[in-house]
DNA sequence: ACTGGCCCTACCATTGAATGGAAGGCGCCG
DNA sequence: CGGCGCCTTCCATTCAATGGTAGGGCCAGT
């Protein structure tokens, strides 16, 4: 054989070794890994040990694989998202402090809300985002004032394409929720994720009138100054804004 | 020709493609990443094309380049640093709100600390160390105190080596900080890195008395208790070193 | 002690995927 | 409108990548 029986290119098999750790899981065995790639044994081994020449791979005590921290390094110091997360910190903690609440930070990627920073209380209500984690648009307070702030077009595109796998959202709450959205600038959410949960998201907007990213706070059903909550994301929102275009 | 020229795999190609972005750049040009990269403009463009196919890389508005979000999150999800800045993240803003002080947690690689997690007051003295941010082990008081902690012959190995090109730092200077280092079970550094900022900073020690990490305050040369942060920091230490035995 | 299973590492003949110079656009500025 | 910088595409050449196979280390079960 040569290069390939499968077609892919090596670029194709090191992202898959990448993509290869299931979320939250740092290490694997190298027959899991190659397993889990869809790669010859003898191939993975090989690749492996190219990754870890450059510490995008380490081999940990137990023998196991996982990412390196080269690679955390290089990603985190160059960050696409570097520039909104520091313009962002500051102001998540003052909403931390005063507001006494988790905050988050999600950007909108494809039909999905990206959480890009999150500050949680201890003892808080759980947050079910995770940093780097994923929520779909309709069911984050986040991704839908996200949504709600998109071009008209990726909207219809959005709502095209619609579909709950859980049948509690239909098309049209949805539409309710990014006209509301659009209108009020912000969303609030109940207990889809979390019964016990109150979502609440406010769009950081640019220069350009675009939405880069949402602020929102999870805070608990009891909490009795919810409406007190938007004027400090809001105004916590714009001075992210005004960060970022200097 | 064939495969390179110059001898290099794809995957070496791929990581110096990673690397090429300085230090708090987001975005490069195509063909100044082509050279930063060593690599022909016509190889680097197909690399990246490659490469943001599989969101990798992302072509920004005015088509330069940058690391893509998917990289971002695939390296976050399962960083190897996951456990640690989760454990310690309570305890880091517990820290910051009792103590009102700049928080961070450093890991010891090579001969420098490379800071993992940051938490910083606003407003508060300026603090050097960057998340994702390197500092010689002998300039940061995390870096000294992970050293001292070191298996014997790992602290040999770096005194043997050791050489500061400013001058600043002795070789015996430094073997007498990671002695009190390591019989005082924390390291007090003034004014290395600014003149105005005190550094102090524990190991945390997981079962097997390993130093993990190094966390870690810096301080106004004005604040006068300080002698009443070590315990405090101690404390916070060994909650992160229980949380990550579990 | 022995055996079987599991996982990692090493070898090597084969070949198509990767290569990069050159030429073709595209947009900008003087 | 001509020159310049930057990006994109093309294509014949060839060696780096491939993966089946075999070898070695480790542990649990018998």
């Amino acid at each position: 054989m040569a290069n390939s029986d499968s077609g892919d290119s090596i670029v194709d098999r090191v992202v898959r070794v990448f993509e290869a750790f299931p979320e939250g899981v740092a290490s694997l065995q190298l027959t899991e890994l190659a397993e889990r790639a869809g790669l010859p044994l003898s191939s993975a081994h090989r690749l492996v040990r190219q990754l870890s020449a450059h510490g995008l791979l380490e081999h940990d005590a137990g023998g196991t694989v996982r990412l390196g921290m080269r690679l955390w390094e290089l990603v985190n110091r160059n960050s696409p998202t570097l520039a909104l997360r520091q313009a962002a910190m500051p102001f998540m903690e003052d909403i931390q402090q005063v507001l006494n609440q988790n905050v988050n930070l999600a950007v909108l990627d494809g039909w999905e809300a990206l959480f890009v920073e999150r500050l949680s209380r201890r003892g808080s209500i759980v947050n079910r985002a995770r940093v780097a984690g994923r929520m779909p648009v309709h069911i984050s307070s986040a991704g839908l004032v996200l949504m709600a702030h998109q071009p008209a077009q990726v909207q219809a595109e959005y709502l095209k394409q619609f579909e709950d796998p859980s049948g509690k959202m239909t098309a049209d709450v949805v539409r309710r929720l990014l006209a509301e959205g659009a209108q009020q600038g912000y969303v609030q959410l109940a207990g889809v994720v979390d019964p016990d949960a109150w979502g609440i998201a406010v769009p950081v907007i640019d220069g350009k009138r675009r939405a880069l990213a949402a602020l929102g706070v999870v805070v608990p059903v009891v909490e009795m100054r919810l409406q007190a909550l938007v004027p400090a994301l809001q105004t916590a929102a714009r001075g992210i804004g005004r960060r970022l275009e200097a």
